[in-house]
DNA sequence: AACAATAAAGGACAGATGTCCCGGAGGGAA
DNA sequence: TTCCCTCCGGGACATCTGTCCTTTATTGTT
């Protein structure tokens, strides 16, 4: 999909003005890409890195929507809808982003559809995993949410089985529950011989078994 | 929106089999337009009427993803996502709907500016209330999910302040939840006078005590 | 070191929701 | 009419989850 990307964006390297207008933007972890609220000024390509789609609720909740890696699109939703960002992306990892500025899309790549169809087919896959996430929302214990959010964010740089509780109550808001709750099954899970907790950091002894709880749900 | 679609369309009426490949189908309440695990053929322009889209779940349990009205677009997911169908769409009312091949779509409208943008607002828009149902299945309780089905199911028809119940046991999957426990809820509505029991059919007598409750979420 | 401020874990309780099941109403067949 | 079957509403209970609050651990300050 990326090759599409750039395939696509290749055919206008002739046109100057659109070179030197498309640059890279590096953002550090836990760094705003896109804050909900703000006003869209392009689209962002990911082209290394990951970040979490969140959402801030009337309620103070934040919830997690899901996790992205590269190919993945930004501001698309909103550009498209006309509407302000609506879910804040933030970097969970060094992230390169790709900027291609709102004019530049609408006076060279609109007419394209190559780079139509690569649009396409982003919305297509992000509406199908928020389809699922939806169902999972409405019918998944806690459990099974907190063991999904634990395999999600499993990545090549947590290989070493611990996970970063960037302190459980983020945890809890972003899978939609309670740190009270967390805990709780925090514990079972302990009393089980699931996981082992130590300091601030949870150690996963039995991924498997996690996997399984998980069933099968992802946020990504 | 829809002038849009037939200004684009009409751009072919000079292609001859374009034109004959183009037909309106008509389907009755509670008839299939798409099925779950169906391959797809084409795309879907609702013209007329409304259609509810639902998934089936594993553990047997249908969910009310939304209602929709024109216009809206079906098939679009599946084609670009490059998937089966992965909701229902079943006529609630009696719809007419444009289709078109999906061939006539690769060959002629694939690289048509104009209707690439179109179906990128419609998956946009998809896409952006498919996020807000997300966060109230996370975050809402089932009355609130009951009243804004009620409120979402509210249509020139049904100005009657009647709701035919199609079942409880239908409307409790579609939300998401048990019959048993929406007539904890109609029991408490009634004991309030917002809405009185007769029959099979549910009498709203306080249609903005419902509005309240729904707390502004709606299916659509 | 002693104290104060802050954060984390978990107990107690309440409310929301699911499961199981029973009894009554309605409808069809003999 | 009588019997039987099915469906519906709701009681009883269990489980899941949230709120409130206490206790303990941690960290920073003097």
């Amino acid at each position: 999909m990326s090759q599409n990307l750039f395939r696509s964006i290749y055919h206008y390297t002739l046109a100057k003005e659109l070179i030197s207008s498309l640059f890279v933007r590096t953002f550090q972890p836990n760094e705003f890409i896109l804050k909900a609220g703000d006003k869209i000024d392009g689209i962002y390509f990911l082209l290394s890195g990951r970040y979490m789609v969140s959402s801030l609720e009337v309620t103070g909740k934040e919830l997690l929507l899901r996790y992205c890696q590269q190919p993945a699109i930004m501001g698309d939703i909103e550009i498209f809808a006309d509407c302000l960002v609506v879910s804040n992306c933030i970097a969970v990892e060094p992230c390169e982003v790709l900027f291609i500025p709102l004019e530049v899309y609408e006076t060279n790549l609109k007419f394209d559809s190559k780079f139509n169809q690569l649009l396409l087919k982003e919305l297509a896959y992000k509406l199908l995993t928020c389809t699922i996430s939806s169902k999972v929302n409405a019918l998944s214990p806690v459990s099974v949410r907190l063991a999904a959010y634990l395999c999600s964010v499993e990545s090549p740089s947590h290989v070493n089985q611990y996970i970063k509780t960037n302190s459980l109550d983020d945890v809890a808001s972003l899978i939609g529950t309670t740190k009270r709750h967390l805990n709780r099954i925090l514990k079972d899970w302990t009393e089980k011989g699931i996981i082992k907790r130590e300091e601030k950091e949870i150690q996963i002894l039995d991924w498997d078994k996690i996997k399984e709880i998980s069933e099968n749900v992802r946020f990504e």
